[in-house]
RNA sequence: GCGCUCGUAGCUCAGCUGGAUAGAGUGUUUGGCUACGAACCAAAAGGUCAGGGGUUCGAAUCCCUUCGAGCGCACCA
């Protein structure tokens, strides 16, 4: 258990104690620090709801506080703020039990089995800054649930399905008319054929296809058949479609590597429409499908809602499969495959309406049971200067592998040539590009909209991927010099109090973000932890102090630090090279 | 039209289940390397928390309203 939970459970006892009715007491952080290191609050919400003055019930809180060693400086202050500070001799010995292992100072939450869908990679098209933020929002909240002890599988749903696939496989028909998937009197092997394709060309097949589909209902009626053909599992067809599929997923995988994400599964919407008989089937059975202009529709409106809740399109009046059910037949996937207590979709926020309709749709047909969680995690969308959904300046997407080159182009110019070898630079420069990429991603709300800016990524000084993984370093250089045994913290002094403040906090923050889902918190808490630490260190000597107890206390400190923000950073899939 | 999200320092953003005097980074001005790694540290300046009203001991935070921005509203995914 955490430090401050213990703390809080102590104290909610002895507000019990002392006559009190409280459920959980929170231990703030003081906002008044000259009054003390931390605050209760409690004695005001007590007072107002018993009618009794909050200064009493403060004085009658304070009286009991006064027998336990672990608080001093207590003092009450304005209507009923309690103030105390941690003693010494208690955080002496709390520090010592978490210098080898921190995470004794992290609360767990209670096992579940989480199945996390993000990425949001499609087939046949690159990567683009707008799925930055699925990545890295994903795969860290699956590493910061693992870490507060959850089983989770990340799931990379490959868009690999409907109409845009459709349309690809029409324009590789229309640019090579003759190959053997098109031949209906082929009966050859088609693992044989060798198609002149590669990734690069089918990343400009699929904006010239949507293009077209736009501007000729020819065309895209002729998509539209070849989507059916491709969900009938049509021989040549749906071959070609496969190798598209694996010479996509090649590249995407890479991509996310650069990224530090890697998924359990690679599931993609294809896997789940095998499941749609029997979706069908429980829809049915359980009578909630009507018919609608010549299509299936599923009427997900409650009586509660004040806003426009359109039906759920489960079949179009074209007989093909709608991305709502492909998203239901996926739960019925999961649900069979790995039972899950709670699914996560960690997914762009405009896509809400959509998923409340799917999630709906799901209850009403009891396709999975009531206890297993269904969540929206929706992020902001990235927006350019002017406020719209990001473009450049020619009109198009910036692929992620072009943004990565940008920041790299930065950060190779501060690479130190005293510390880097010239054949590890490249390697070095691109680590702390993605670092300083992915933290400036990290720390807006994850919710809010943001705007996308070459230059807030470029940005290698103060509140900065590159600033954390520096100061790491550091840490780790300082480490490494140390030459004295039996590293314990021996006294506290004025010179780390803020430091241990700020260790003693990761606990809350780690649960407030997981609470909240998002990680702004814990990147806010990274800079606050290190930026403690380096006013600290500007202003003493580590390895060269002469009071040795001080000496041993402050490489424990540093060690401590050390290994939070490596375990912080591991969790944000933030890889810190062992020099820059 | 209906709904969702939002408006905080020049810029980019925290803070929002109500707590004491509003917080960072950046930019501007200034100081600190004979140094455990200066991608660092320190200081100054910068605010009608969009406007108005309400709830109360207390509001950036909750409620109402006006203005402004972005997004969504069945056969794209």
């Amino acid at each position: 258990m955490s430090i401050i939970k213990s703390l809080e459970i102590k104290i909610t006892n002895i507000i019990k104690s002392a006559g009190y009715d409280v459920e959980t007491v929170k231990l703030c952080n003081s906002s008044r620090p000259e009054f003390g290191e931390y605050q209760i609050n409690e004695a005001m919400a007590i007072g107002k709801k018993i009618g009794k003055n909050p200064r009493e019930v403060a004085t009658d809180i304070v009286n009991n506080l006064n027998l336990d060693n672990s608080f001093t400086n207590i003092n009450i202050a304005g209507p009923g703020f309690i103030n105390i500070t941690l003693s010494d001799s208690f955080l002496l010995e709390e520090l010592n039990k978490i210098l080898n292992n921190v995470e004794l100072n992290i609360d767990k939450q209670d096992k579940k089995k989480i199945i996390l869908d993000y990425g949001g990679a499609n087939v046949a098209k690159a990567l683009h800054v707008g799925h930055l933020r699925s990545a890295n929002i994903g795969e860290a909240l699956k590493r910061l649930a693992r870490l507060l002890g959850q089983e989770v599988l990340g799931d990379a749903h490959l868009g690999d399905y409907g109409r845009p696939l459709g349309l690809v496989i029409l324009e590789i028909k229309k640019m090579y008319p003759d190959l053997p998937y098109f031949d209906p009197n082929y009966c050859g092997d088609y693992s044989e054929i060798k198609l002149p394709i590669t990734n690069e060309d089918l990343e400009k097949i699929y904006p010239l296809a949507s293009t077209k589909s736009k501007e000729d209902e020819q065309y895209l009626e002729e998509a539209r058949e070849i989507t059916v053909k491709l969900q009938n599992h049509e021989r040549g067809y749906y071959d070609l479609w496969e190798k598209v599929v694996s010479i996509s997923k090649e590249e995407i995988k890479q991509v996310y590597e650069r990224l530090n994400v890697y998924f359990d599964l690679w599931k993609g919407e294809s896997d789940a429409a095998n499941y749609f008989d029997e979706l069908k089937d429980i829809f049915e059975k359980e009578n909630v499908l009507e018919e609608s202009n010549n299509a299936l529709i599923i009427d997900v409106k409650k009586e509660e809602d004040n806003s426009p809740m359109p039906p759920l399109l489960f079949i179009k009046s074209n007989g093909s499969i709608s991305y709502e059910t492909t998203d239901l037949a996926t739960i019925l996937e999961r649900k069979k495959l790995f039972s899950p207590d709670e699914i996560w979709y960690c997914v762009d926020g405009r896509q809400e309406l959509h998923f409340e309709q799917v999630f709906r749709a799901a209850r009403k047909a009891n396709l999975i049971d009531n206890n297993v969680k269904l969540t929206f995690i929706g992020f902001g969308t990235m927006n350019g200067q002017d406020g719209k959904p990001f473009k450049t300046r020619d009109g198009g997407v910036m692929t992620l592998k072009s943004l990565i080159d940008l920041v790299k182009e930065e950060t190779l110019k501060r690479i130190n040539p005293e510390t880097v070898k010239e054949e590890e630079k490249e390697e070095v420069a691109t680590t702390v590009a993605i670092a300083a990429l992915k933290y400036a991603d990290f720390l807006p709300f994850r919710a809010k909209d943001y705007i996308f800016d070459v230059s807030k990524f470029a940005d290698l000084e103060g509140k900065t991927g590159p600033y954390l993984l520096y100061s790491t370093i550091r840490m780790k250089s300082l480490l490494q010099k140390v030459t004295d045994k039996n590293i314990t913290f021996l006294e506290i002094d004025k010179n780390t109090r803020d430091v241990i403040k700020n260790i003693l906090n990761l606990s809350n923050v780690l649960t407030s973000a997981y609470q909240d889902k998002s990680l702004n918190d814990i990147a806010e808490y990274l800079y606050k932890l290190t930026s403690s630490y380096n006013k600290f260190y500007a202003e003493n000597r580590v390895l060269t102090e002469e009071n040795p107890a001080k000496r041993i206390s402050w490489i424990a400190l540093t060690s401590i630090v050390y290994d939070i923000n490596t375990l912080l950073l591991e969790t944000l899939a933030i890889e810190i090279p062992n020099k820059m």
